[in-house]
RNA sequence: GGGCCGCUAGCUCAACCGGUAGAGCAGCUGACUCUUAAUCAGCCGGUUCUGGGUUCGAGUCCCAGGCGGCUCACCA
């Protein structure tokens, strides 16, 4: 006994050999519709019912046949207008065709424009051409596609069936056209550097590894984009960015996909209070482009965006929210014993850094609705940034925060070449696995300008954006595990 | 990896305490020349995620597994 979809395939294939009895291609080469239905909309409201001859192609979305006259709902990726068949215009042979056009299929259409008595435009069909027979039928009509496996796994059928999400995937493609815009205008340069990489640098994660057979050797994908982009600094490129994706072989959750959408971008003889400036400027213009405005709305509150954004210290942040004076705990044993006096629950494996990053997620984090650059970090949690002028345990770094999301992550870029190599020596001897890189330091001994470095997940503000809180929300083809 | 929840027709969802698995949409047939979640009449359609077990009888209870969601851990 054949199932449903298994019959409607076959009543499709038995459509597909009557068009081709009526010699008619149903997979033509291709077709020129004059406009879009957004246009056609424009031109209607510029000519009214002069609007002759027109000619639009898409999908169609519903059908509603009524004997001898048939409305169809047709979409491109403009928008949707109402089609009418009448058995009168087209003919008897023309309008018997109609049968074998269902809902899914993609056709393209000529006609003139009308407004029916319900006063919905229309576009009255003269002719009309099969241009994809399709084989399945699509999600249902009124609830679209509500499996949240199969709308990442199919995700041609959410975005055919659900409106919510197409316009999440515009507003990425905005926004990513928006940033470069702005750092285009800011005099940055766009760069292309190594996704396979002899070492995994840049950042604390595991890499992914591949092989590369020619030259027997393992190769990383790349976890950041930190070092290379540094040496285009060095190399004389004062102002150089990627937007590139990168990978780290981690948990998978709402926040974390395994491969990412990273932007950063490096500007010679600045330091972070210049990069805190760009990041707020870019965001709040970001806004301006996407959406026309610096508010956002995340789970119905408004956030304004526009600069500047409040600074924060970490170290007054930290006492504030939770109590502790990370300048009072110089060692990882004292500061340990403190948090388990707190209460909290400690890993014995891990340093001051980490501790520390455990107190901002717990603390400090859920407190940043606002924008907020949380600013001046331990030296422990990042070997890349430059000591502070005043205080050599801390570094010139600040993260950004919205929502109590991170959003970027800056810093004074280190560029004395001997602290970075006993600050890699140092991590590369804790439990912070950070590779140090030669190459990197060889680069930096040729001279790298003072600079100024920032890092942004687009992922996560396209989610702040879009008022999403699964990274999957914003990602095509979020990864899933292989089925069977 | 741990905890909790979910998986039933192509899609969206029902099915009480374990008692013949249903509806809407989609599809098919018929009626209908301004409908728009079209309407009306009729019809078809099931490996209830998989494999075991308990039982006279399992979508339902038990065990194991798969996939997904949330969450904790880890991270950005």
């Amino acid at each position: 006994m054949a199932s449903r979809l298994e019959r409607i395939t076959e009543q499709r294939l038995d459509s597909l050999s009557r068009i081709r009895a009526r010699g008619i291609d149903p997979y033509p080469q291709g077709y020129h519709p004059s406009h879009t239905i957004r246009e056609a909309r424009v031109l209607f409201e510029r000519q009214g019912e002069n609007a002759q001859d027109i000619s639009l192609a898409g999908r169609i979305m519903s059908k509603r046949s009524m004997g001898k006259m048939s409305f169809l709902d047709l979409r491109d990726s403009s928008g949707k207008i109402q089609l009418s068949f009448r058995y009168n215009l087209l003919g008897q042979e023309r309008y018997e065709f109609l049968q074998e056009i269902d809902i899914g299929d993609i056709i393209g259409v000529e006609g003139r424009l009308f407004r029916t008595k319900a006063g919905e435009l229309t576009l009255e069909v003269s002719d009309f051409a099969m241009l994809c027979k399709t084989l399945r039928p699509l999600p249902e009509k009124w609830h679209g596609l509500a499996d949240v496996e199969k709308r990442y796994r199919q995700r041609y059928l959410d975005l055919i069936s659900n409106e919510e999400s197409k316009k999440i995937f515009i507003l990425r493609s905005k926004i990513i056209t928006a940033m470069r815009s702005f750092l285009d205008k800011q005099g940055f340069m766009e760069v292309e550097t190594p996704v396979l990489q002899s070492q995994a640098g840049g950042a604390v994660a595991r890499p992914f590894i591949t092989h590369h057979h020619a030259l027997d050797e393992d190769l990383y994908l790349r976890i950041a984009l930190e070092l290379p982009l540094k040496k285009l600094i060095v190399g004389g490129f004062d102002r150089v960015y990627e937007i590139g994706r990168v990978f780290r072989n981690e948990g998978i959750s709402v926040q974390h996909n395994p491969e990412f959408t990273m932007l950063e971008c490096y500007q010679a003889y600045a330091d972070y209070n210049d990069i805190m400036n760009l990041v707020e400027e870019m965001i709040s213009y970001i806004a301006g482009e996407v959406m026309g405005d610096t508010k956002i709305t995340w789970r119905g509150k408004t956030i304004d965006l526009t600069p500047p954004w409040r600074r924060l210290y970490l170290r007054e942040a930290i006492k504030e929210y939770c109590g502790i004076d990370f300048e009072d705990y110089s060692d990882v044993a004292s500061l340990r014993s403190r948090m388990i006096e707190m209460g909290l629950e400690v890993d014995p494996d891990k340093g001051r850094g980490k501790l520390i990053n455990e107190l901002i997620s717990i603390f400090v984090e859920p407190k940043l609705t606002l924008p907020t650059f949380l600013l001046d970090y331990p030296v422990e949690v990042c070997s890349l940034a430059k000591r502070k002028r005043d205080n050599a345990r801390l570094v010139e770094k600040f993260e950004a925060y919205i929502n109590g999301i991170e959003i970027a992550n800056a810093y004074t870029e280190l560029n004395d070449p001997v602290d970075q190599r006993e600050r890699f020596q140092q991590v590369a001897m804790g439990e912070e696995i950070e590779s140090g890189d030669e190459d990197f330091i060889q680069a930096l001994e040729y001279g790298m300008p003072p600079t100024g470095g920032l890092g942004i997940g687009i992922d996560r503000l396209v989610m702040i954006f879009a008022g999403q809180q699964s990274i999957r929300e914003v990602i095509l083809f979020p990864q899933l595990k292989t089925k069977e």
